[in-house]
DNA sequence: CGATCTACCTGATGGC
DNA sequence: TGCCATCAGGTAGATC
């Protein structure tokens, strides 16, 4: 699923092809997707004659900003979130190209170009906001562009139970999904149940480095895009960090570094993999 | 305060 | 072959 490096490489991309182009025209699918609004024109207000000034991200929430809007001088920001299915696809042939089921928002440029948003479980979303951002005001630091040295980490962490609990815990720092907080926590050499405060300070320092590590790593390959091929790149394709992958989903491979059994359980509600003859 | 559970959805998968 | 149950997971919000 779209976590931290996949919202980047969508970033990038969506930095080179539509910074500097103007909105020319949007048009709604399903409505669920833009279900802040009570009238979903008001949103299409908002994009019609903007002009993408500059792109950004905070953990999963990718955003594009807006400038040069003809009704109001005030800087807007559209933010969209992937969340589980959420694709953002610019194909070729702009308009015209084949629409995929569940293509809810498609966003028309002045160069002929179209971004559409296609989220087949609906859970994604997009919405125009101002400068002010309550939502985003409570996520902690981006994992990647912020991240706090080893002792603010340590800090941040304190007093949570297990290790992904805290890592999948947006406030502490954000951007960090269940694929990387398993690969995270391997490349750590620590298992993903262990107790926070029972960690040692090697272990913290290990942590700190493999969140950069790893997440370095994915972005450099586009990101995860796992079986069920959910995740792909703005042009369509897909990420080729998961055959990196040396634990996550890996129950029928075994572990990447050793070979050994990988053991699957329950944390935080979700699965996690962990290799037990790599982590302690 | 933190932990746990549920709701939100659809498509893929497995068992019978 | 068809039908049903289960699972996948990011986040918010309710509850313990």
């Amino acid at each position: 699923m779209p976590e931290l490096p996949e919202v980047e490489t969508v970033r990038r991309d969506l930095e080179r092809f539509v910074v500097g182009r103007t909105i020319e025209q949007v048009t709604l699918g399903r409505l669920r997707s833009v279900r802040r609004y009570d009238e979903p024109q008001d949103f299409v207000d908002a994009l019609v004659g903007a002009r993408i000034t500059s792109t950004g991200r905070i953990g999963k929430y990718l955003l594009v900003n807006l400038g040069g809007h003809q009704s109001n001088l005030d800087e807007h920001t559209l933010v969209i979130h992937l969340r589980m299915s959420g694709q953002l696809l610019m194909p070729e042939g702009g308009a015209n190209a084949p629409l995929l089921p569940h293509t809810h928002v498609r966003i028309l440029f002045d160069d002929g170009q179209e971004l559409r948003f296609v989220d087949p479980r609906t859970f994604g979303e997009m919405f125009v906001t101002d400068a002010s951002l309550p939502e985003l005001a409570s996520l902690g630091p981006d994992a990647w562009t912020s991240l706090p040295d080893v002792k603010e980490l340590r800090e941040r962490m304190k007093g949570r139970r297990a290790l992904k609990v805290a890592l999948l815990d947006q406030a502490i720092v954000t951007g960090i999904g269940s694929i990387y907080a398993d690969e995270i926590c391997h490349r750590a050499l620590v298992r993903p149940g262990r107790t926070v405060d029972r960690l040692r300070p090697i272990d913290i320092e290990r942590l700190h480095a493999a969140i950069t590590l790893v997440l370095g790593e994915a972005i450099e390959l586009r990101g995860s895009t796992l079986g069920d091929g959910q995740y792909v790149g703005l042009d369509g394709e897909a990420g080729t960090y998961a055959e990196r992958h040396r634990v996550h989903a890996r129950t029928n491979y075994g572990c990447a570094t050793c070979g050994g059994v990988v053991k699957t359980g329950v944390i935080a509600q979700r699965s996690a993999y962990w290799c037990p003859r790599c982590q302690k």
